[in-house]
DNA sequence: TAGTTACGATTACGGATGTAGACGCTAGGG
DNA sequence: CCCTAGCGTCTACATCCGTAATCGTAACTA
């Protein structure tokens, strides 16, 4: 796996306006921030040129204009925001976090079940460390 | 609670190097952060007043120099940071992270069995939505 | 007491980020 | 055929971030 791309903040709402697209166009990105965030559509013009520079989109020219699809699937990008929030904070160490969550009583009944569920599948599954 | 304070990943080094400490001195700070971080010394003092100015850190005069003690509490640290990072990227939902981890083998056995228990002392208890 | 050293403060500087205006071109409407 | 709306590009600019050199000064040392 090669050096995983930094989405700031700001880009990431802009690849979650893309992702649910196969390909979508400047101007139906920014349709659908407009509720969210009083962005101008300049901005959000050089947020996409900044993810196609990242690697994060590609685009394909239709007519005199771009259809941008994602480049990095949101599984993979969840995946390495998750790695790098893991490292930064506990140490790549995910136990803490989920002791925190359980705790603070982040989990409602559902999850916690679903949690629990998972936790039998992975009885005498994989080890790891 | 007010603003979270945003604290980035070299700062958040730093912190994790006062908060094992009740005060600590920026000698002290550099030592301990030196065998992991060839930072010099003036990156790290940049960063002490960056995070004094942040809130993050306080310092009391000693002599000619600073005792630097955390303002803000590592737990209280490590709860903005988690909360950003579920808002960000999980929209605050916490259970598909916790399905991430468990699926991708982010938790060696003993890390699960800790999970069981405390799933087990959360057995009927509150809920939350 | 004069030099060296240990400290905090100030300044620097390139790259990332958030936010956006201005510019140039082209396809379509009249 | 010309004007304009729409589209991508370039430029801008204040902050933040990572990284660090320098400066001024007080304290310790020979």
């Amino acid at each position: 796996m090669q050096k995983p791309i930094k989405i700031s903040d700001a880009e990431w709402e802009v690849m979650e306006a893309v992702w649910p697209h196969t390909s979508i166009t400047a101007a139906e990105i920014i349709a659908q921030l407009s509720p969210k965030r009083s962005w101008s559509e300049a901005t959000v013009k050089t947020m996409l040129n900044r993810l196609i520079k990242k690697g994060a989109l590609k685009h394909r020219s239709e007519g005199r204009r771009y259809r941008y699809s994602a480049k990095v699937s949101r599984e993979q990008a969840v995946h390495q925001q998750t790695d790098r929030f893991l490292d930064r904070v506990y140490q790549g160490d995910a136990s803490p976090l989920l002791s925190f969550f359980v705790k603070k009583q982040k989990l409602n009944e559902h999850e916690l079940d679903a949690l629990r569920r998972l936790l039998e599948e992975q009885d005498g599954g994989g080890s790891n460390g």
